[in-house]
DNA sequence: ACAGCCATGTAACTTGTTACATGATTTT
DNA sequence: AAAATCATGTAACAAGTTACATGGCTGT
């Protein structure tokens, strides 16, 4: 949803024509998530279908500009107050595929952490470097990809002190002798072995 | 992507059908993040179009079982073996709107993070007391479960970390007197004005 | 008998994303 | 004259998501 309310936020200061809102965008959130152009056409049909923006009527030849509706700067006020929720709906690749592998036989774990980290640290200080090249930001625009990329710094060391602590959750838990488990064993109530190479059938 | 993979990781673990499935990935990965049925059927015909999976011809009235393809196995310890890389691809919905929400004129960003911060402190809240409700975890689904809701709370902390960084960054940008741009002022190379009630016009 | 879970699907839809075609204008 | 940029679109598709229809089985 970012892009197609990004692009209406931009709209909500006036209208623009499709590839001015793309240059807006780029100027604004920088060259870390590319805008491809053609999707501020597909964005712009659809908001116009939802009737949140709608076209000015050009005078021949001129550029087909939009211009938000009534309906559209609500939404607009509606998505600036309210906070991004972030656990509900959005799901978090990493967060399942960790998930998930710790509770599949024959993964190892401890490898894929490894792996994670290592690129998440390269990351890490490709962002480091990029960020001190432009500190102290001289406008708004300097100002606002500099906390893009204080955001993604952010998470990162997050995302490394999360893996930190999921290791030694896992040795922990290896050391009690908790194991994977396979697929569905717990209450078989009609006892479906589910493993083609499983003796007994269900039914 | 990630239900798709994370079916067809379970999937490796032997044949499974529709259903099972959804509860194997329900029971691996907690309600956090549910996953409605119907999405298992239609992931599961897309991995089998792909040549990912492959339906186990069923002797009468069988459940209809799905099992992983040799190319299936490939992606999964691909999928296993490859990092998640999070800067690229996935837009950050919140850094985005942040970064739009800075770079507009009349927009209290401020109110904007408060709001924000606001919400997030009640998710931490929420998280930290559904895991003190269970720590020390006996069964890896348990253990994984208590992955994914430290994960959140990490990512949860870093976000407010990263809130109030930026309250702080965008106070001394205000002191130094930063404002936000309006549209497409920089370089009018052809000096377009972009505003309807503008004076000038640009072709 | 009826409620509720088990089980399989289909259809419609959302946003995001890319590849491509096309032409005007501007710069080199 | 050629290359680059400006500008507008279209078509197709990916993955995710939900609503709905349908039927069997199970426990009360």
């Amino acid at each position: 949803m970012s892009v197609r309310q990004s692009l209406l936020a931009i709209l909500d200061q006036g209208p623009c024509y499709g590839y001015q809102l793309k240059s807006e965008y780029d100027r604004r959130t920088g060259s870390t998530w590319p805008l491809n152009v053609g999707q501020v056409y597909n964005t712009l049909e659809r908001l116009e279908r939802d009737g949140l923006v709608a076209r000015a009527d050009a005078s021949e030849g001129e550029q087909q500009h939009f211009q938000i509706t009534p309906a559209g700067h609500t939404e607009v006020a509606s998505w600036l107050g309210s906070p991004v929720v972030r656990s509900a709906a959005a799901r978090d690749e990493l967060a399942i595929k960790l998930a998930i592998a710790v509770t599949l036989p024959g993964v190892d774990v401890a490898a894929v952490i490894q792996v994670q980290r290592a690129a998440t640290l390269r990351t890490l200080q490709d962002l480091t470097r990029t960020k001190n090249m432009t500190d102290d930001p001289e406008t708004a625009e300097q100002l606002s990809w500099l906390l893009v990329v204080d955001s993604l710094i952010f998470q990162a060391e997050a995302e490394v002190r999360w893996l930190d602590h999921s290791e030694t959750r896992l040795g922990r838990a290896a050391a009690a002798g908790l194991a994977a488990t396979p697929l569905s064993t717990d209450i078989p109530k009609r006892g479906r072995p589910a493993f083609a190479h499983s003796e007994e059938q269900d039914r």
